[in-house]
DNA sequence: GCAAATTAATGATTTATTCAAG
DNA sequence: CTTGAATAAATCATTAATTTGC
């Protein structure tokens, strides 16, 4: 399809044969999640390339292929975790008997009451609303359990994993002193400065 | 902020002092609306190199100004186009009386058998779902409207403004002869291969 | 076992949305 | 309010898992 002579890659060093799109290996994909369970998550474009120069010891790979990887990995984390949280309380829901279990620590939430006023009302024309009235009742609860599980990550050093936090006048003045906490390793990323996720994907 | 002692710019050659985002000059404004005018919408890293080589002469830009350019320009353009879409379609729908005009075209559509029945019915409850199916009652010809707008662009020569064209095994083999059709400019964008559309902002 | 056929993962792009400078 | 810049969401496309019939 697209000629196939140009010049860069057909079988590149590593070892990994290069046609098309990168196939991270299982050494390249360690590190990467690694790194982003150090909170990790839109590296900058020198973490990304000092990223890259490491990886590279296991393969061919490119600063783009960095970026994509956090982009993607960063959305199907949150998708994922998205969804593990509605299956959770979906289940939690379907099998909370209406007499609650006996020994039932104070954390349920005791539904009995709020709920039963509900339970006519359920031909096909108006169950939508009734089930969105219901979903909002019991959102904020949800929410502490995405609250838990992100707290489960240590975070604490560098600025990493600020992402949102209205990102005005919060610029905190972190430098230096990174120097690697929970991980062995001396990457030693610098995140000395943050500057827009771009200009990436031109080295390597 | 961020420290403004870095390295690149402060305020560059052109005649643009730069210091924080690019201000983009008449001239370079023009060439951009011409190109994109002739169908450029996604310039491939070539394109954008060359693009911003020749913008150069009026004034600093990078690579990644020309990609945010055309990205924002496309959206934006797209985004008026549906608005002014919808105005139209919104005041013809809102004039047309219960009864047509006597000398209405053919194209006219007569509305009152099919959508009376939805008169009552408009409390607040239930109002939405009225909405959401009359929409969806008049969509399709809206969307002759579309088409017909888009065809108003000339974009017969190279394979621009091709977008979204099933992108498999049509790759059409179209080389040089481009060679400005409707624009006197040597530009020659050459749009040689597709490449993805990121390799730009290194560059510059 | 082993390919062809399906399905699931995931790399790569595009589009939509949001933020913020001017 | 416009628009450059950045990020997130949605989508496309290709590769790996896997199922299935032989």
């Amino acid at each position: 399809m697209n000629d196939n002579t140009s010049v860069d890659m057909l079988t590149t060093s590593g070892g990994t044969p290069v046609g098309s799109r990168w196939n991270p290996t299982k050494e390249q994909i360690d590190l990467l999640e690694s790194l982003y369970g150090q909170g990790i998550r839109t590296p900058s474009a020198e973490q990304i390339q000092q990223i890259t120069g490491r990886l590279r010891a296991f393969g061919h790979i490119e600063g783009k292929n960095v970026f994509y990887w956090f982009q993607n990995h960063k959305a199907r984390q949150r998708q994922k975790e998205k969804q593990d949280k509605f299956a959770y309380f979906n289940q939690f829901l379907l099998r909370t008997p209406v007499f609650p279990p006996p020994n039932c620590p104070n954390g349920c939430f005791n539904r009995r009451e709020t709920c039963d006023s509900t339970v006519h009302n359920m031909d096909a024309t108006s169950t939508h609303c009734q089930v969105k009235s219901n979903m909002e009742y019991v959102v904020p609860d949800v929410r502490q359990f995405k609250q838990e599980t992100l707290e489960l990550f240590p975070l604490h050093p560098t600025g990493l994993l600020q992402e949102k936090t209205t990102s005005s006048s919060a610029n905190h003045d972190h430098q230096s002193s990174v120097t690697t906490t929970c991980c062995p390793t001396d990457l030693e990323i610098s995140a000395a400065d943050h500057p827009p996720v771009f200009n990436f994907l031109c080295g390597n």
